[in-house]
DNA sequence: TGCATTTGTTATAATCTATACCCATTCGGG
DNA sequence: CCCGAATGGGTATAGATTATAACAAATGCA
């Protein structure tokens, strides 16, 4: 009829997260990061260089506040992204005539091939990744996560 | 003939960036991280102290060590987690006779019940976020979410 | 003209994460 | 039994990311 004697356990188990879709999303997304960052970096970019460049590459002249908004990242945020950018020849900023406050960014020439060798990495990157994935569960997958993007919040 | 003008595009696209799994999914989690952090605020809980009772619930009497290896946490990051869920009483940490240098967590019975309101709290969060996936849709995201946790690495 | 707004920017703070190092304790091989 | 390696908890620290306040220059509107 004694206590019974402390012990750690021997094995620790998830089971009670598991069904928590916040936190398989969360590990999958810590693996995703990891991978990314690590395809990126003999590029000398980092994710959000990588999207702005994407995004500058597909919005040409478009204004730093615009770039921040698309990046869903707050403007003083988004000044250390553009100045590494800048610094590193791939992307122009040129004041707007029209508007002398804001700039056009714009993609280099040295700007927009290393955007098509780094989007051709990422591919190569999501092929990788996804590989034990069917058609359509990345169909799935990307219908899903769209519909909690734009879920109603709390 | 004259050169264009340069002008700022009226409306941003997302489309170049959208293709990308890794896009779309990092916008859900931050979704699903804003929610879920409103969620448990009121509860003087954040995710890791939230996921930190649920392990402890699940494994009474696991050392610090096995319970930063089961979230994925570095163990010195863990200590505030830890120190938090001490203070508050939401979790006893006793020295373990057969090792003294290990703690055993185990929830208090203050630590049980909010465990078991947060729980509540998170599900409602869950159900309302997705509540425009059906349950086809819900079972192949997780099932798309492990197979990425446990894709092969670059 | 005058005033609110916008753009880019600086400074700053909060949070999260990762590494190096420390001490006490435990373990394993000789 | 003894000593070195490994482990558990902890401190200090640095880097990265994110958020807010405030500012000057420029713009737009009443």
């Amino acid at each position: 009829m004694g206590e019974d004697q402390i012990t750690a356990p021997s094995t620790i188990t998830d089971a009670a997260l598991r069904p928590f879709v916040g936190f398989n999303l969360k590990r999958a997304w810590n693996v995703i990061h990891a991978d990314l960052s690590q395809t990126l970096e003999p590029l000398g970019l980092r994710m959000i260089t990588f999207s702005a460049l994407v995004l500058i590459g597909e919005n040409p002249g478009l204004s730093q506040a615009q770039l921040a908004a698309a990046l869903s990242v707050e403007r003083p945020n988004l000044v250390a992204v553009t100045d590494e950018l800048s610094a590193k020849g791939l992307v122009s900023r040129n004041r707007l005539p029209a508007d002398r406050r804001a700039y056009a960014l714009q993609l280099t020439g040295t700007g927009a091939r290393l955007l098509a060798q780094a989007s051709e990495a990422v591919h190569a990157h999501e092929a990788r990744l996804y590989a034990a994935l069917s058609v359509d569960e990345r169909r799935i997958l990307r219908a899903a996560l769209t519909k909690i993007e734009t879920a109603p919040r709390g």
